[in-house]
DNA sequence: TTGAAAGCGTTACCAA
DNA sequence: TTGGTAACGCTTTCAA
């Protein structure tokens, strides 16, 4: 019936027109309303308000041979810690009129292929990829285009990376095990493919025996679910060992929360009857009993990833950012006072 | 020195030339191979390997007059729900080759308005706007541009709606405590102010003494913080109560995981001391030990969100729709042998 | 099957 | 201070 076909939207003409002056006067009312005069900008304003004139986007971005995006490569969004972090990127690339584009690659090489003609067909200015080991897919980036890695390699002469100290995180909290008397502490491992949860294992393999003098058992270190749910794999495989651990460090908060839970529900008191640490430190109020935890300076992280793309200062060369972290200190460890056995 | 500044992309042109034909074979061999003949195709698309020229997608869109793409306003990245729902809608979109815009609006009008704006300037297909109420900012959308709101307002004549059915969530869950023969059922409501959470809470006010008859205690339902941390809060608040209750109904999965921490920290059995329930129904490894909770089919919603907006065939008229949700049964619930008092 | 030319909506240059 | 014109890189129509 009156079904009106939806109107095309304005253009600097039809706005021209109606104020009387030239498309390029327009323009510069929007651009440089400096260089026109009072009249004329009065008027122009008034017929871009009236009509709710909203310049073209994709115009510009074709004159100006960019849109001003940067992309996020991230595996998996409901990671909480990627989650705050992406976050906190949104938040730069917004301030600093970036258009932040999210590639959700699910591990799928061929979707992060995709993602990446996209970029590359919208000149991205850059992408930060999230614990993913940039592979020869991104061989053939355009020579303008920034890549910067989290936590993935350290060594490339091709682009940048950003990574936690998880060396010193992990060290910190043995440190503070250790000055609790604590010497049987294991490492509950994550089993999904982060390179971070790599490094932190690498991180306590390294120290257990050489720098705290512990001693070193094999079967101190096993893999588990990434998830709140393998705290009960964990309490069971490390409880049941001839010797058990007094502590245990878990790959990241999830899992500390989820060995929290299940070693309260089979009876075990937190930290009397054991020691237990997350990392990640998403935020203080995480967890009942607080979480002793290391924290990740994840502003300082997001800012460094931000940069090494979009500032000329930093962009122009490759960098290999450690960031510091940070322990805290929560209710989850206490003196090793017994030794406690599951039945 | 040798320092090459950044070569511009190649364009039609240059392929055309390299490869002896005029620009509109080359667009030509990439969107209609088919109306080319072999020997120029090949040619062409060797050029094009070689060089790895990638059409600009500013071009197209301005010539197209789409970015073909969606925005999703939310307000908070780190709840774990909207965290899953927003992944949904980055696949939909990526498989319908849409480019999805996260607008992370952090409550702030401003940054809500800037948004807005560039969505406009890029001829966005339409908004998500997950819990939040579209205010008056968007009075002036173009007509081409949909508006779809979950968990938002259901009554509106100018926008669509998607909305889980948080009643008859809540109704389950009381449905299988009275079930277990629980009469006490306390609601520990989320102070955020995310509009899910206060339909669940009128949900739970109706039902109690409505539906299942029980007796009406205005100190049955309080605020509480939406988090983990709130656990300990809750417990004192209700375990301290005159009459305790037997069982207590968390907004979200979150503030439940807390209670059920706290309670077992402090030495509550869960269930037989008390009940606990949830709502989201992350997914399956979410806790230990597993929570009743309700699960709401975020693959449903994000379709409907996704269609709502793209889909010509539903985005041409306002609907409101409401998606069952579903009770799963977990181990945080049982019946209510005992009545429990804290000291 | 191929090529020439116009046009998408904007901005920038230069002339008035 | 203002307006005409060309250009951004692509696709599409139309003519060859």
């Amino acid at each position: 019936m009156d079904q009106q076909k939806p109107k095309d939207y304005l253009g600097v003409r039809e706005i021209a027109k109606l104020a009387h002056v030239s498309p390029s006067t327009v323009s510069r009312v929007i651009n440089y309303p400096e260089r026109t005069s009072d009249d004329v900008r009065e008027r122009v304003n008034r017929i871009i308000e009236e009509y709710h004139y909203v310049p073209n986007q994709m115009a510009k971005n074709l004159f100006s041979k960019s849109s001003n995006s940067l992309a996020v490569f991230i595996n998996n969004l409901t990671n909480p810690f990627y989650a705050l972090l992406l976050q906190e990127l949104g938040q730069l690339a917004f301030q600093e009129q970036y258009n932040l584009l999210i590639c959700n690659t699910q591990h799928n090489r061929n979707q992060e292929q995709d993602y990446l003609s996209y970029c590359q067909s919208v000149r991205t200015k850059g992408i930060i990829s999230i614990d993913n080991h940039p592979t020869n897919i991104y061989g053939n980036l355009h020579s303008s285009m920034k890549l910067v890695s989290l936590d993935g390699k350290v060594d490339s002469v091709h682009y940048s990376s950003v990574t936690s100290n998880h060396y010193q995180g992990i060290n910190m909290l043995m440190n503070h095990l250790v000055d609790l008397g604590h010497r049987k502490i294991a490492y509950a491992a994550d089993n999904s493919n982060l390179h971070a949860g790599k490094l932190r294992r690498q991180a306590y393999q390294q120290l257990v025996g050489w720098h705290h003098n512990l001693p070193y058992r094999v079967d101190y270190v096993a893999d588990f679910e990434c998830s709140i749910r393998a705290g009960k794999d964990i309490i069971e495989y490390y409880m049941h060992l001839p010797d058990p651990p007094t502590a245990i460090l878990c790959a990241n908060d999830s899992m500390a929360i989820g060995v929290l839970m299940y070693a309260q529900h089979i009876g075990l008191k937190v930290p009397e009857d054991l020691s237990i640490t997350g990392f990640d430190g998403l935020n203080e109020d995480f967890s009942y009993p607080r979480l002793t935890t290391v924290m990740q300076d994840y502003k300082k992280i997001a800012r460094l990833l931000f940069d090494d793309v979009v500032d000329p200062k930093r962009a122009d060369h490759v960098h290999h950012e450690v960031v510091d972290v940070s322990l805290l200190v929560g209710e989850t460890t206490g003196p090793a006072k017994k030794q406690v056995y599951l039945p």
